[in-house]
RNA sequence: GGCCCGUUCGUCUAGGGGUUAGGACGUUAGAUUUUCAUUCUAGAAACAGGGGUUCGAUUCCCCUACGGGCUACCA
């Protein structure tokens, strides 16, 4: 019997969450669901320069919404904490001195300042094995000297002594075997000078003694897997490491780069679940959520830029993906984001949905126009009415409010230009026919428009716009006598009277 | 620049030595809807290029081109 399963998503709470971390909190999700393992999600706050108040709030928020929960993480708590680096700083030191006394890393005192300006004078400048000998660590002075300077409390790093000629390989789960040249990688800092780890030494740290079993995360961090390979090695678990995923990257729609937090704002589309303020530069971004996104629409999206099941399906729960998801069906190359086909998948999903449970968001939707005491059961004939016609929830107001209101504004241009006297005694002999027979059904509202309409020698096309545009004030929506119906004879009357003021003067 | 990863319609992708290269979004045309949307039908639309290997390559190999990523005491 295998090991369970375990997989971890690490952010850093540096800002908002985009849709890029999000999928790959997907993907982790699925597999651990898929194999009945668990989903641990740790924070990595060991950039104490970048920390954003409310960041991890927000990362939790989006995990609610998307429906996806952690089964270890901070607020989860879990065997294996804690579960944010910072708390756990005076771990991490030990493994970077084991590495030293290994042989395997050392001391470095080179400031920032002196390397950023080697950095200056030299193009291409590294910290690796053609310049680590000029420069000020633990190899170049005296060991006992080192020692003492650490002792001493001295400013230091520790860094990876990178191997000169090795060839370090492993097999990703996606993209099969990759191979890097020891020589080309540099020694990467393990612990920076205020104690705290790099992502290097945290990553392999945590997820070894956190049992990771697979680790998931973007392409991006391709390059620096040989640190990662070596220091599995180095520290002597090379046997537990984990499984790597590299996973592909989400581009922007016009293909230059990956799609990036503030392509929101530029492009026109949400790139993050909800919400996010960003208060360092005063910016308000919107999330699928609040543009209205379903989350099993947002869901779908995301599981489908990169991944099939190898079928012509599309249309996926949660819980489909939890049982079809594959590994080896992930694409390996990037895919740019289109916002149409996402919007196309909540337009299915919102169609999907019962009617019930659009209730409560359609209703916030209302309310936040304005429209408030809203009946359920009349709330729930018009979702019916109206739902294949939004492909966003927040659309939901456009295409219903006349069924809560009377319109303000009518289209007179599709009225008047061939208004007459005899649509005006058309209409309110119909008003009341509709008064005396109390007439409040669809289909007898019809029959009874129609045969006033012959008896009186208009042409029923004639005053079936009108009559639309009375009730909706636009050329759009429902069945026309769908909506008279069920506004009721009453409120048809009030707005056949309250049109008519307007087409005739 | 160096290293790494990638490349099938505009986009997301299926496929895989012999196929009319399939689907979806978008798009075009038509039907339905006495509005609009939905729905339905039809259409246009792709294997980056060059070399191999092979009886035969879009599929396998190499090169080139192009795209992307990384190149911090950031993740």
């Amino acid at each position: 019997m295998k090991d369970q399963v375990r997989v971890r998503f690490a952010p850093s709470p540096t800002g908002g969450l985009h849709i890029g971390g999000v999928r790959t909190i997907l993907f982790n999700y699925l597999f651990a669901k898929q194999n009945k393992g668990k989903f641990i999600l740790r924070i990595e706050d060991t950039d104490q320069t970048r920390f954003v108040e409310g960041a991890e709030d927000y990362i939790f928020s989006c995990l609610e919404w998307c429906g996806i929960k952690a089964d270890e993480s901070p607020r989860d708590g879990g065997e294996y904490g804690p579960y944010r680096q910072s708390e756990r700083k005076p771990i991490y030191r030990k493994y970077a001195e084991q590495l030293v006394k290994s042989g395997h890393a050392y001391y470095a005192f080179d400031t920032s300042e002196e390397l950023e300006s080697k950095r200056q004078v030299t193009e291409n400048f590294r910290y690796d094995h053609h310049s680590r000998h000029t420069l000020r660590n633990s190899l170049t002075i005296p060991h006992e000297a080192a020692e003492s300077l650490v002792k001493e409390g001295a400013p230091h790093v520790i860094r990876i002594k990178m191997p000169k000629d090795e060839n370090i390989t492993f097999t990703d789960m996606i993209r099969g075997d990759i191979s890097f040249h020891s020589s080309e990688v540099d020694d990467k800092v393990l612990l920076k000078a205020d104690g705290m780890p790099t992502y290097h030494l945290a990553v392999v740290v945590d997820d070894y003694l956190m049992k990771i079993t697979h680790a998931f995360r973007g392409e991006e961090w391709l390059p620096s897997a040989p640190v990662h390979l070596l220091l599995w090695k180095y520290l002597g678990w090379g046997n537990e490491m984990p499984q790597w995923a590299h996973m592909p990257l989400i581009l922007k729609p016009n293909g230059n780069g990956k799609l990036s937090k503030r392509d929101g704002e530029k492009l026109g589309f949400p790139v993050y679940p909800i919400n996010w303020y960003d208060n360092k530069r005063d910016v308000k971004s919107n999330g699928f959520k609040d543009v209205g996104f379903l989350p099993e629409g947002f869901i779908n999206m995301l599981a489908m830029l990169g991944w099939n099941d190898g079928t012509d399906q599309e249309l996926f729960s949660l819980e489909d993906l939890i049982e079809k998801f594959s590994l080896d069906r992930i694409h390996k190359a990037g895919a740019k984001f289109d916002y149409d086909k996402a919007k196309w998948y909540n337009a299915e999903w919102i169609k999907r949905r019962k009617t019930d449970d659009l209730l409560m968001p359609v209703k916030d939707i209302l309310n936040y126009h304005g429209i408030h005491n809203i009946d359920d059961g009349y709330l729930a004939k018009v979702i019916d009415m109206v739902k294949e016609r939004c492909q966003l929830l927040s659309e939901f107001h456009q295409q219903a409010f006349f069924f809560f209101e009377a319109p303000e504004k009518y289209d007179t241009n599709s009225v008047k230009p061939k208004w007459t006297p005899e649509k005006e005694t058309f209409f309110k002999a119909f008003a009341d026919e509709l008064q005396k027979g109390k007439i409040n059904e669809s289909a007898k509202m019809e029959s009874s428009f129609k045969s006033l309409a012959s008896e009186k020698n208009i042409k029923v096309g004639e005053v079936m716009l009108p009559f639309r545009i009375m009730l909706v004030g636009d050329k759009f929506g429902p069945q026309v006598f769908d909506i008279a119906a069920t506004l009721g004879a009453e409120e048809t009357i009030n707005r056949i009277n309250k049109a008519l003021e307007v087409f005739v003067d």
